[in-house]
DNA sequence: ATGTTTATTGATAATGCTTTTCATTAAGGC
DNA sequence: GCCTTAATGAAAAGCATTATCAATAAACAT
């Protein structure tokens, strides 16, 4: 939503925000460097990195880390309310998904065990019919 | 459950187990192996890696990725059995929960958009009731 | 327009977790 | 005890991310 991730508007900021907009899969920042130089936005990875430190902390984007371990980033449709994602482990292509359950299953077992002050995290991820489709192709 | 890590049994392995055994919350390789030494039990960090990882194939203990991208581990009481974890986030303080409801709506989702080889990530944080009560103390 | 200030950029080096190498060690079966 | 080979671990490599810091260019003043 708000667009404060620094007081200067520079073209490479403006580049990043392109690539996420054109891309609507999770990427990491490394992916979207490539993309930006595809595009022939040549942006450092440095600031790729910058840029999208500072639209994760203004709540712009969405960020996740996979089961590699790394960072991965998506500009969401509906930026705002809570939920969750159904992801593509080989080619990043995402569902938004919402689940009023899991918010209230959640919520019920924390307080069932006495905490308080909860939060989740919840990502689901496969094939999606693309890649499975590639997958068993290659097979035969 | 099955202690099948391998076809021999060594002493750091048994170590390995033993300090996983000894701290029960989520825990860093390198942590564990500063356990280890300070236990007496000198076993290569690589060989802690290594057996953390094997012991997680055989789903003798679980791993999860941490927000610094740094995965922990952690020797479950029912081993056996995909669950989850609700954690405290100040202590650390860990309660295994099972929910088949989760598991058949993220299944439903999933398949319900064509994606298929499913897998999840879902753990709950929140304040445990001791250090809730550590907080509010505090206020006064 | 031109100059000044300083946020921003980006090539490079550094960091830190994890994996790979590969020579050495030691289980387990005989 | 001997043999086979899985297992170990010190060292090097791999890889994503962050820190440096000199050069660049927005924003603003003149
Ligand atoms: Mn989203
Ligand atoms: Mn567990
Ligand atoms: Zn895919
Ligand atoms: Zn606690």
């Amino acid at each position: 939503m708000s667009a404060k991730i620094g007081q200067r508007s520079t073209k490479q900021r403006a580049a990043v925000a392109a690539a996420l907009a054109e891309v609507d899969d999770f990427r990491s920042a490394q992916d979207l460097h490539d993309v930006l130089r595809r595009r022939g936005d040549l942006v450092g990875l440095t600031t790729v990195y910058r840029t999208l430190q500072a639209l994760t902390d203004s709540g712009d984007i969405d960020v996740l880390i996979n089961s590699d371990g790394e960072s991965i980033y998506r500009h969401c449709g509906q930026s705002a309310g809570h939920h969750h994602h159904l992801v593509c482990r080989k080619c990043g292509r995402t569902v938004e998904v919402e689940g009023k359950a899991i918010e209230r299953w959640t919520d019920a077992i924390a307080h069932e065990h006495g905490y308080s002050d909860i939060t989740h995290t919840m990502e689901i991820f496969g094939l999606c019919p693309a890649c499975a489709r590639e997958s068993t192709e290659a097979m035969s």
